[in-house]
DNA sequence: ATTCAATCACTGCCATACTAGTGATGTCGA
DNA sequence: TCGACATCACTAGTATGGCAGTGATTGAAT
């Protein structure tokens, strides 16, 4: 196998007629400047919460940012402007940009959210099927059954639910059902040690890949469905084991130690 | 009738009790202290965009905005930020910020996501229905059917729709449905002499409470369904009657004349 | 008349300075 | 010992200035 060859952005371009315009056009304005500050800034401080290396409640401090990765305060706070307006981060006027706590309250509307509009793609999915889609996810099925670390597997599937939007001709639609993502990986990057093995999630795949192929749309939907919804079991089993993530219990707390002064 | 009783916002909060906890805080949040020159910039930029005020295309300078706001270029600048985020502007660095042009393919794609989240909605809508909602639901549509006006109806509107997901005890979502809801008010704007009467949205909106109160949850569906499409027809009429506005045949012109130099 | 290069007014981007608000800390008085 | 209060470090919000990129205008050269 040469993973590399269909894992990069061109090939995935030069292969994805289907692909819509916007996608296109979004790719080449984002690729013929270099990214600007705050897009660097946004993308970076993003990651940190995603993953959970800033975890839910850090003090994220506009100046305290903008030293770690050398920029003024202004990509950095605007940045955190579009971190808040995605509900990742928490504003509180004069006093500091939070982690978000875990609501699960919103964990579970970003569950909906997603979940409705992936199910809902399904039937243009079905109409606009193509063999050259099919191929397509085909082979991004084997390279995720062949994943070991959930590194690997992770862009795969957001690959993966990314491709059947746009099969649907719906893929702007993948930047509401991201924002809604950002809660959703959030949990599940914290209830990290796999409950359930990436296999499984490959094998949902797998399913609705084979339920759409044949037109069965019902089938389809359904695997879909129960394949998103696993992330809630996650999350009921996280909240029991780490309590103070989740915005219920308690207020933010100040995790970082207050630097010397000079 | 005493209209103004349950229209504004203090009965709505007194008695909606199964509003969410996230929609108080909101509230709250919001009325705790005076709206920010951010904020007061965004709602007003927004407007200029969502009623056509600034049409498509049209030039949003920061430093005119600012001037004319009487605001620095600061918040004016994160303003358009948020609207960029939500497609109504098009940044383009070095070059200015532009009313998006409607992109028939963003109006289908807004419509959707909104159909996608409101028609699921129904479902956990149909199982929380209580006389309470139900009786919250009637008063509104008795008042949409004595609207005579656009200025009127329209909030009325916004109201039942978001009525609709706060019993189903989605409310939060209202915000995903709001951003794309944007691109669809601004269509409703420009094709407003009104093909389809005030009474006819009404009608509508009758037809599907009638049917959740019912329990009836296919046809509440397909009802809100053909609903939510009209704005679609709408849609192709406008784009025939005044092709400049969209995205598809021209580039964005400049509208403002150039100043006079000093 | 046409081409092409210099000019220039304008843009958004970023850095920086200043402000007002907030809450913990330390201090003073009972 | 304890409580009220002044202080102060730190926050995000806002204002402003300098920058580099862009594209239309201009005017000279062909």
């Amino acid at each position: 196998m040469a993973p590399s060859s269909w894992f990069d952005q061109a090939s995935w371009f030069d292969q994805a007629s289907w692909f819509d315009q916007a996608n296109r056009a979004y790719q080449a304005a984002a690729s013929a400047r270099p990214p600007s500050s705050r897009e660097l800034a946004y993308e970076h401080i993003r990651e940190l919460i995603v993953t959970g290396e800033e975890p839910p409640g850090a003090l994220l401090s506009e100046n305290d940012l903008a030293l770690r990765l050398d920029l003024s305060r202004t990509p950095v706070r605007e940045a955190l402007l579009l971190l808040a307006q995605e509900g990742l981060v928490e504003v509180r006027p004069q006093r500091g940009s939070y982690v978000s706590l875990i609501d699960p309250g919103m964990v579970r509307q970003a569950q909906f959210i997603r979940e409705a509009i992936e199910v809902a793609s399904l039937e243009a999915c079905i109409e606009n099927w193509t063999p050259e889609s099919g191929a397509y996810v085909d082979r991004l099925l084997d390279a995720q059954e062949a994943c070991t670390t959930r590194e690997e597997f992770y862009p795969l599937d957001e690959r993966f639910h990314r491709a059947l939007l746009a099969i649907a001709g719906h893929a702007s639609a993948w930047t509401a059902v991201q924002s809604a993502k950002g809660h959703l990986d959030r949990a599940r990057y914290l209830g990290l040690s796999g409950y359930r093995a990436i296999s499984e999630y490959a094998a949902d795949h797998r399913r609705v890949h084979e339920a759409v192929a044949s037109g069965d749309l019902a089938t389809a939907q359904r695997e879909l469905r129960s394949h998103l919804r696993f992330v809630l079991d996650d999350l009921d089993r996280i909240q029991a084991a780490r309590p103070e993530l989740f915005s219920i219990p308690a207020g933010p707390e100040r995790r970082r130690a207050r630097p010397a002064r000079r």
